[in-house]
RNA sequence: GGGGAGUUUCCCGAGCGGUCAAAGGGGUCAGACUGUAAAUCUGAUGGCUAUGCCUUCGCAGGUUCGAAUCCUGCACUCCCCA
């Protein structure tokens, strides 16, 4: 992975991959990370156990400068997760418990820690709860609130959408910004650090940052937004009909995590490939060219899903995402061991049968569709057989009778059943 | 309150005494094609111990050798006139 791409500076780079959505003054900007070891941060609020693929483009960018030769510092929102960010958001959040909390910050930092090791450079990893927990409220509205302007606070635009609403906000909501800014002022005391990135959702809690550093300590603070990385349907990157797409394997298997990527269509992957890999820009190219020339090879959208697989779960869980993929599409099941199967097919519906049911004539696989779900009734069982979308382990079935017995087996314990292109079940026999 | 139309298998909708598990379309499922896309094409589409048997056409009765189709009552929906 190209992570030396050090040849202009972090602003050129992140424009020339479309990473800018917004940005401070770029002279000051410049000027300021023109001197290597600079630090940098993104905020990441803990509202889960895990990030999932819409923090990326946060996390890639965090890489990037350390890419850059700056320091990334990623603050997790101990503090301001238990407020909220109204940013974004069409209705107030329900709060989370302290011990939910915790727990996520936990998980988040975890994957953080992994995702920004590898850099080659020092890497900070806060959590705003360390600061904000021993202020108190008094304290917090003498020193803070009273340098910053309500009129600003209501120009905002996440505090004006939101009072257009039927829902309005409540006045915790309306106080998150404080605590984000505030965060910056700690963070260029405590850490010089001057700039701030984020999505494009974020300005306003940004500049809110800029100004009270501006007020409280005559400093001058940047930042930056990217755009909100959406797809051209319109839906937003990371999400499935299933859900939300997480980096947690537990959450989100490293196949299916490999198969969203290589199911986007060719103008979202091609835009992914830009903004959340470390692919030299001439490889980008390349994808981009062999993309018009040969869109059926999609070797973008197996570039893509081969690097950020790589990156999240690492070359064992590419390799597993890669088998189980081969196997999803129709390579023949044999000699996976119960614990390989039971990995590739963890998201898969499985039945457990009666080891004496495969006595004899065995069992009919008629049966065995119907009892798995793959077929709601026997006859729907037996019509799939009949047209051919049966199979055993991915071998195709076209006898109706057809019987599982014992030797199909071959020593293990479970059968992959499959009616059609793509839906699978287990039948187990345990012994 | 008066008059009229209707209630069919997942949905829409044809059927108006036997040849009806019920046309056609949609959906769904399989197959082919394909880029793990879209479109297209083909087949299937109540259940089962399956060349047969059982259950289904608003509900309950009735007429008939035989009813989704005819009769009676009930329920619900829609339209028109007050």
């Amino acid at each position: 992975m190209a992570v030396d791409r050090m040849t202009g500076d972090l602003l050129t780079d992140f424009g020339a991959c479309g990473l800018v959505h917004q940005s401070t003054d770029a002279v000051a900007l410049r000027a300021w990370l023109a001197t290597p070891g600079r630090r940098v941060y993104a905020g990441f609020d803990p509202t889960a156990d895990s990030l999932h693929v819409g923090h990326l483009v946060a996390l890639m960018l965090l890489r990037r400068v350390a890419a850059a030769g700056h320091e990334p510092v990623a603050v997790l929102g101990g503090a301001t997760g238990m407020i909220g960010d109204p940013s974004g958001r069409s209705e107030e959040r329900n709060l989370l418990s302290p011990a939910e909390l915790a727990a996520n910050v936990a998980g988040v930092e975890r994957q953080i820690r992994r995702l920004l090791e590898g850099t080659g450079r020092t890497v900070h990893v806060v959590n705003n709860g360390d600061w904000m927990q021993g202020v108190g409220y008094l304290e917090f509205l003498r020193d803070v609130g009273k340098h910053v302007p309500l009129s600003q606070m209501l120009a905002k635009d996440s505090v004006k959408s939101r009072l257009d609403r039927d829902g309005g906000l409540s006045y915790t909501e309306f106080s998150y910004m404080l605590l984000q800014a505030w965060d910056f002022v700690h963070l260029s005391d405590a850490l010089d650090c001057r700039v701030q990135i984020g999505g494009s959702d974020q300005w306003g809690n940004i500049t809110a940052g800029i100004e009270l550093g501006r007020r409280l300590r005559g400093r001058e603070l940047h930042g930056i937004t990217c755009p909100l990385l959406t797809k051209t349907d319109g839906t937003k990157m990371g999400k499935t009909a299933a859900g939300a797409i997480w980096l947690d394997p537990r959450r989100t298997s490293p196949y299916r995590f490999y198969q969203y990527w290589i199911n986007l269509d060719d103008d979202d992957a091609g835009r992914c490939v830009e903004r959340l890999t470390e692919l030299p820009r001439e490889e980008i190219r390349a994808l981009t060219d062999l993309r018009t020339a040969s869109p059926a090879a999609r070797d973008t959208q197996k570039r893509l899903a081969e690097e950020l697989t790589r990156l999240v779960h690492g070359e064992t869980g590419l390799a597993a995402a890669r088998q189980a993929t081969a196997i999803f599409f129709g390579a023949e099941i044999g000699g996976l061991d119960e614990a390989a199967l039971a990995e590739i097919f963890a998201e898969v519906p499985s039945h457990d049968f009666a080891r004496t049911t495969l006595d004899g004539p065995g069992l009919p696989l008629v049966d065995a569709f119907e009892a798995t779900g793959l077929a709601a009734t026997k006859s729907a069982a037996r019509r799939t057989i009949e047209q051919g979308g049966a199979y055993v382990n991915n071998r195709r079935i076209t006898d109706v009778s057809h019987r599982i017995t014992a030797a199909d087996l071959e020593g293990g314990a479970t059968l992959v059943l499959r009616s059609g292109k793509k839906s699978y079940a287990l039948a187990r026999f345990p012994r």
